[in-house]
DNA sequence: CTCCCAAGGTTGCGGCAGCATTGCGATCTA
DNA sequence: TAGATCGCAATGCTGCCGCAACCTTGGGAG
């Protein structure tokens, strides 16, 4: 793990430098905000610690310049303006967390591996066909950029066939997923929601086709 | 925005439930773990308010509960046991912040803002639709420079939809982000939210529409 | 090749669930 | 106390969806 440490006194950059160090964490060193702007520039670092008041001005202005390049490197506040209202500023400021001075470096330890734990970004599993992106989590399909509104049922019927694209689906097994025991059909409602499913997809030239298998049920392709 | 407050003392619990109402925020309370455990199954909430001494437990060991269900929700430590090393266990014990008591409801929600930030949308912490641009962590709206002024419920909604922008919302999810579960509606309240949140919309051409999925749910959506 | 039948496709219709709108009274706030 | 907000409910409307009638297609038998 590599760290920026944005200090002026140099007592406790060493100190914290030779502790996290015991961690085996890697750190850069640097007194001025002008050489972390240039030092960020890569965005190598797993977490930011910063000082408040340093020799070319006040750390806090660090943060939104930061995040305007991009970077989303969480930073850590460092800092002997440890009342409530510069704690408020700090963390409205755009800081991840807070820690007055003096502080112990066990607890500045736990705040490390406390911002550090945060949940990487889950990512959305979607399925592409053709010219189509359908997100089942979110319920949304959208062709291109542009959404796609469809009604419930068609939408269901989609979603099952997406789901399983290039691969037959029982005709049985998307009646399941459409409709629930309760509302057993006695028509061919669910060719009827098909049917109407393929000119939505063939009139926004979604770029696929639902395919029948005669006497076994559907499947999805692109065409 | 939606949170959990799992508090004992009567007073606080009432006093937070009171401050952070005002800010929009809708709260659930309870005072005990198993509780908790029940109410966090949906995932409904964005953060989680936690103390340490309750009647049937210590706070801290919800935690690894809560993570091991797959919940990632971020937790922050309401606590009087304030001295460093509680701190630190708090904080290797899986809490993302960790705030002693007394402290301020202004530093409360600073740190609420801080928690809320990460990771996801650091780049964008602002979202902007049509002429609209809403923050979510302060629940503000602008329109062009003006401030938009919006009812604590017609608010929520936007903010709701707002978060997934060209994205269905679940009618259900919609009303887990706006009710609480002892204000459970028994009618078609949110309907009428969105009726009016629409008008004011239209009115001042904010160059968003609130669209409805027949049997899904809404969406927001620039026009 | 033709015929036949079953499986699938299409389409109009009517019912009704779900949605939109609005007024009213209660509650809360400034 | 005046005004804003909110839950509620009555009303009207929209369009989805099940249904069924009718059409098309595929493949096997003669």
């Amino acid at each position: 793990m590599r760290l920026l440490l944005i200090e002026d006194e140099k007592e406790l950059a060493d100190a914290l430098t030779a502790a996290l160090s015991k961690q085996g964490i890697v750190i850069d060193h640097t007194m001025r905000l002008a050489d972390a702007h240039e030092l960020t520039r890569q965005n190598i670092y797993d977490v930011i610690l910063l000082d408040r008041r340093l020799p070319d001005g006040e750390g806090l202005t660090f943060i939104p310049k930061l995040r305007r390049a991009g970077v989303a490197t969480p930073i850590i506040v460092l800092t002997a303006l440890n009342e409530p209202m510069e704690r408020i500023e700090g963390l409205d400021g755009g800081a991840d967390d807070y820690l007055g001075k003096p502080f112990l470096i066990a607890e500045l330890l736990a705040r490390l591996r406390a911002v550090l734990r945060r949940p990487a970004n889950i990512v959305q599993p979607c399925i592409a066909v053709g010219r189509i992106v359908i997100d089942p989590l979110h319920l949304s399909v959208t062709i291109g950029a542009t959404p796609f509104d469809l009604p419930r049922r068609e939408l269901l019927v989609l979603v099952a066939l997406a789901k399983r694209k290039d691969k037959t689906i029982l005709r049985s097994t998307l009646e399941a997923a459409v409709y629930n025991y309760e509302e057993e059909i006695q028509s061919n409602a669910l060719d009827a929601h098909i049917s109407r499913l393929r000119k939505r997809l063939a009139d926004a030239s979604a770029g696929v086709a639902v395919h029948n298998i005669r006497g076994v049920g559907y499947l999805l392709r692109e065409e």
